[in-house]
DNA sequence: AAAGCAAGCTTAATCCTTTAAGCTTGTGAA
DNA sequence: TTCACAAGCTTAAAGGATTAAGCTTGCTTT
């Protein structure tokens, strides 16, 4: 039971390709078909169940209702949750979706890139690697819809979404200097991703603003594994003993360091005050629970997909944009002043 | 600057597209084409960088080089891991991926089959809702490769990947068991999913055998929120003062448990040993941690992927594959005799 | 010298839609 | 009667590949 054409639905209603395919795009009004004639077509077409051949459609339109999803990993519940997000939206439209990681190398977004060029894909949503603004500007040269997230591409006239990671991290510093914290270290990935950067900038501007002092410790992006990173922690507080709260920049590094502190017997909003970029189950769970800057997942992927959607419409015209969303700073009691030896 | 087609190689280099074709195809060899010329074509298509249109191919040839993806929901960090694992195998081989949420509608399930099939996708990797046996015996009927996972279709000839629910569930009610549990209820959702069965049937299964009484506690499926949850734990503990441990059927549900608990002041491990099926860093990371089964990802992912890859090779003679893998008991101390009041 | 054959390509049909342009018929106006 | 025009379709090119079948040439055999 091959699958049928719209030639074989014309032949066995002796009409012409040409009408069943104005019917079947709504165009018969619009090109005359007689309301009986199109009546008999839909109803035949209900009735063999025929559906056209997307592949055909695609090539002689050059859509193919496809848009791509370029993520740094898929299995990571941040990127993951915001794929959720946006294959909602997408589906209601009338996209699909396909996805890959970059894996954060350069190499293979670059090879992501031309395959889904290769493939036809309407739209793209990146979060882009270091390095990968050639292949993007080629990508907005050529008039396809880009919009980039998490991280931009400075330089880049192109749509980004992203969050207001400088200002939340001044935010989030200055609220645990409101809580009498003194020596407040920030805990982040060796990383020159800007969100990484001003993650970091905005904790120092807090810091100096109020002449503290910083104490900044930077550990070796992805190559590092769990027990280094502890052992940098740990090395860090013996180091310095005044130390008296830790601000991480993931919460991958922060869930690494929670369970270096509870190996190390230390009482985290007691000995030590904490507060996470990223929040998670686990920080509100946790007892005592533990202060969090939450993305604005929802927000962020409703105004990706509306963005692209959008340029996806009207390609020529669409003016690019930027949108900074603001955090969440949730306070839990990992930061506050319930600190026996403040 | 329009995309180059093989035509305009062909007549560039005033040869016949046949010819650039069997090129492309490496049948260079096959077809006779002299090497000379082989290279003369070769540098031209680097040169220019030439690629060849996947649409046409695919209309042409019938496979589009992409696998469907069908999932509960993409966002759930299970789904998004066995999400990554699978990409990593299918980019290698050439493959890429199209993913969809069923959110376990099976109304919704149907119409990603048959987009998905509108698109032509060349397999299919599906967790099946209820309800969508007919379906997928469809996919089957017309030749195209299938392999379903997490959740089975008992009636359906067809490829499988799952793990031992039933015996996983088992072992960690005989393990608190032999901790000395007396009254363990088992929390588990109002589902009627095979895997969800066969979780509550393994802990049946240990109860009986050792002559104690089971309470099992079902929280209204999806429907549920939080509060709702909490409030059905909180009465059936009050109920059953004797209850000495929670078995709990999902993560969810065990986190939500557990931010009930520490609420209630209940201790954990001390007052109330615990068990969980798919294992999460909170678990890990919880103070007692909390011993949980944890879901064979990676093992799972891989045989979904081999499997699918290999049935796709040789669609006629391929022999459907049931594959049911063991979890991995990870004992913690929520559920060992450290309890005061045993 | 004719036939056979391999080497090395080319021809053209095919996959299935979309869509600009054209064709036929009937009606009303000039 | 002739022309214009609308209504209601149809014709056929185009989109870009794949691939079975065919066509030259030149060489070997008999």
């Amino acid at each position: 039971m091959k699958k049928m054409s719209i030639k074989e639905v014309a032949s066995a209603l002796q009409i012409s390709t040409a009408t069943v395919s104005y019917i079947l795009n709504g165009k018969a009004k619009e090109k005359r078909i007689s309301p009986e004639l199109t009546k008999k077509v839909t109803a035949f077409i209900e009735e063999n169940n025929f559906r056209p051949n997307h592949l055909a459609k695609s090539l002689r339109t050059g859509k193919t209702n496809v848009i791509g999803l370029i993520v740094e990993d898929i299995a990571d519940p941040f990127f993951a949750s915001v794929a959720g997000h946006i294959e909602n939206v997408a589906y209601e439209n009338g996209y699909k979706i396909i996805y890959s990681s970059t894996k954060n190398d350069p190499k293979k977004a670059k090879e992501l890139i031309d395959t889904f060029r290769d493939r036809n894909v309407d739209g793209y949503i990146i979060t882009p690697t270091e390095g990968i603004d050639k292949e993007i500007k080629h990508l907005i040269d050529s008039k396809l819809p880009v919009v980039l997230f998490d991280r931009n591409c400075n330089d880049l006239d192109v749509s980004y979404v992203g969050m207001n990671n400088f200002e939340s991290a001044y935010q989030a510093a200055k609220y645990l200097i409101s809580q009498e914290y003194k020596n407040i270290a920030f805990v982040t990935l060796d990383s020159v991703q800007p969100q990484m950067i001003d993650r970091l900038l905005g904790y120092e501007r807090a810091i100096y603003e109020n002449r503290l002092t910083s104490y900044v410790k930077k550990v070796e992006y992805r190559a590092a594994k769990e027990h280094l990173i502890m052992a940098e922690i740990e090395n860090m507080l013996k180091t310095e003993p005044h130390i008296d709260a830790l601000f991480f920049a993931t919460n991958y590094l922060a869930i690494t360091g929670i369970e270096l502190l509870n190996r190390m017997g230390v009482k985290i909003g007691e000995e030590l005050g904490m507060m996470v970029f990223d929040d998670n189950d686990l920080f509100r769970i946790h007892q005592p629970s533990i202060s969090a800057i939450a993305q604005p997942i929802q927000e962020m992927s409703q105004q990706l997909i509306n963005d692209l959607l959008e340029h996806m419409q009207d390609t020529n015209e669409y003016a690019n944009r930027i949108t900074v969303l603001p955090a969440h700073l949730i306070i839990r009691d990992s930061s506050s002043k319930m600190r026996k030896n403040a």
